[in-house]
RNA sequence: GGAGAGAUGCCCGAGCGGUCAAAGGGAGCAGACUGUAAAUCUGCCGGCUAAGGCCUACGGAGGUUCAAACCCUCCUCUCUCCA
């Protein structure tokens, strides 16, 4: 341990906890040479990472990069969390949707803190800086900006993989979305930034602030890239869109049965990018893995495990894989599942199943309702229904089950 | 500014006056099989209805027609080429 005033670990040791889990470091010697003068100096690097106002539902694939300024953190080095509140409130027209709304400065200051609740789960909240680039975008002249703007050309912009994939399809790309990576890496300017950390797809953004930092006559950022993270479907990069992700604040169960659905080639992946696994142990299940000897789902669930508890407690952990294993390899009823009040007909006290199915939330219309009972998925108490016209008697609590995913109590209201 | 092409369901994409709730594919959901997953096979995949049927939908607004996703007019947006 070095005996400097801060306490910054050996710049060899930092190294190599940083390396973990990174697809790309540009450069490992200017990191390697920014850390070294840090040391000397007693003075934390500058590590930012940008975010979009706008989608302030994190998934374990922000947590990716997230979760590697924690251990900058760790470290000592200081983080500043920014927020593109700028971008947000002209409006960014990226990708073929429409163009998203514009965000009020209400709605970006909402946002924040949702952000600031789930990002402080993974980072230090007393340490962490929270900064918005309107602080220099909104005040900054515009012959400065269009300066900046001369300095580059299409063809450099289209270097970017995605722009000339969508250019040569013929695709629309507007001259906003040309400007932003030219915004984006004025932010490393604004903050001085030492290293900026960003997915894989953000490689061009973090190059451009290199350059841009050049101009402004600024040591260059390291840029330090992570891989993308895979989505449970196992194919595209998780997002919320798509579907396909696991949201930090999901619940419990919910989160454990979503990584026991990730395809088995990408536990290695998850154990490196979405736990604190050291490395040696990441092996191990590599190799068990490889070897066939141990069933990868056993592994699945250390995984899940693993995530839960970071995100939850170790009890939560417990419970989440005792009632994924009673739900869906026992097949039978977990304990836990949501009750739901129910009127039956007065005098009767029969409910019909459509009915039963729509108010438990179950299915959103009759429709629905009705093909899952043809499609054969719909229990009550264990009685396969078959009949979508079926009425039930509703006397005591019942069990309705529609698919494996879905299961309640029923609880008739007196 | 000029010339052309185009906008279809969650996405891609066929349809070009009635047989269109709209082929095909992907995604999604469900069933079988499994380890929970993958792969595979099967079914479903706008809403209401017991059913016959009804309603809403093919960029927007009008129009022609017994009938329009399909024809006409205007508008909005996108792409390509020329300047």
């Amino acid at each position: 341990m070095s005996a400097n005033k801060i306490g910054f670990p050996p710049v060899n040791e930092q190294m190599d906890l940083l390396r973990h889990g990174a697809l790309e470091i540009i450069s490992e010697e200017d990191l390697e040479r920014k850390l070294t003068l840090s040391l000397k100096l007693g003075k934390p690097l500058i590590i930012k990472q940008g975010f979009d106002p706008s989608a302030p539902d994190l998934h374990l694939g922000h947590a990716v990069t997230i979760r590697k300024l924690a251990q900058f953190q760790s470290l000592g080095h200081r983080i500043i969390f920014l927020i593109g509140d700028f971008t947000g409130m002209v409006g960014d027209p990226s990708g073929r949707s429409k163009t998203r709304p514009r965000l009020t400065r209400e709605e970006v200051l909402a946002n924040a803190e949702t952000y600031k609740s789930q990002v402080f789960k993974i980072l230090n909240s007393k340490k962490t800086e929270i900064r918005f680039n309107s602080e220099w975008h909104a005040s900054r002249d515009i012959y400065q900006f269009l300066d900046l703007a001369g300095r580059f050309t299409v063809a450099r912009m289209l270097e970017r993989d995605d722009f000339l994939i969508r250019y040569q399809k013929g695709e629309p790309i507007s001259i906003l979305e040309f400007l932003y990576p030219l915004m984006q890496a004025y932010d490393s300017v604004a903050l001085q930034a030492d290293v900026e950390m960003g997915g894989s797809d953000q490689k061009f953004n973090l190059l451009l602030g290199r350059k841009i930092q050049g101009e402004y006559s600024q040591d260059a950022q390291v840029a330090f890239l992570m891989p993308l993270l895979i989505g449970t479907d196992g194919k595209e990069k998780m997002s919320k869109s798509l579907n396909n992700y696991v949201g930090i604040c999901d619940f419990p169960d919910d989160m454990y049965g979503k990584i026991m659905s990730i395809p088995d080639r990408l536990i290695v992946d998850y154990f490196t990018l979405a736990t604190d696994l050291p490395v040696d142990g990441i092996s191990v299940i590599l190799n068990d893995i490889k070897s066939g000897q141990i069933n990868p789902m056993q592994h699945k669930q250390r995984l899940a495990r693993e995530v839960v508890q970071l995100y939850h407690s170790a009890e939560a952990a417990q419970s989440a894989e005792h009632h994924f294993v009673t739900r869906f390899r026992d097949h039978s009823v977990p304990d836990n599942i949501p009750e739901i009040t129910v009127t039956p007909t007065p005098i009767t006290g029969l409910i019909a199943v459509l009915d039963l199915m729509l108010q438990s939330g179950a299915v959103t219309s009759r429709g629905e309702g009705r093909r899952m009972i043809e499609a054969g998925a719909v229990w009550v108490d264990e009685r396969h229904i078959s009949d979508f016209r079926q009425e039930i008697l509703l006397s005591s609590s019942i069990i309705l089950k529609v698919g494996k995913r879905k299961i309640c109590r029923i609880i008739p209201e007196a």
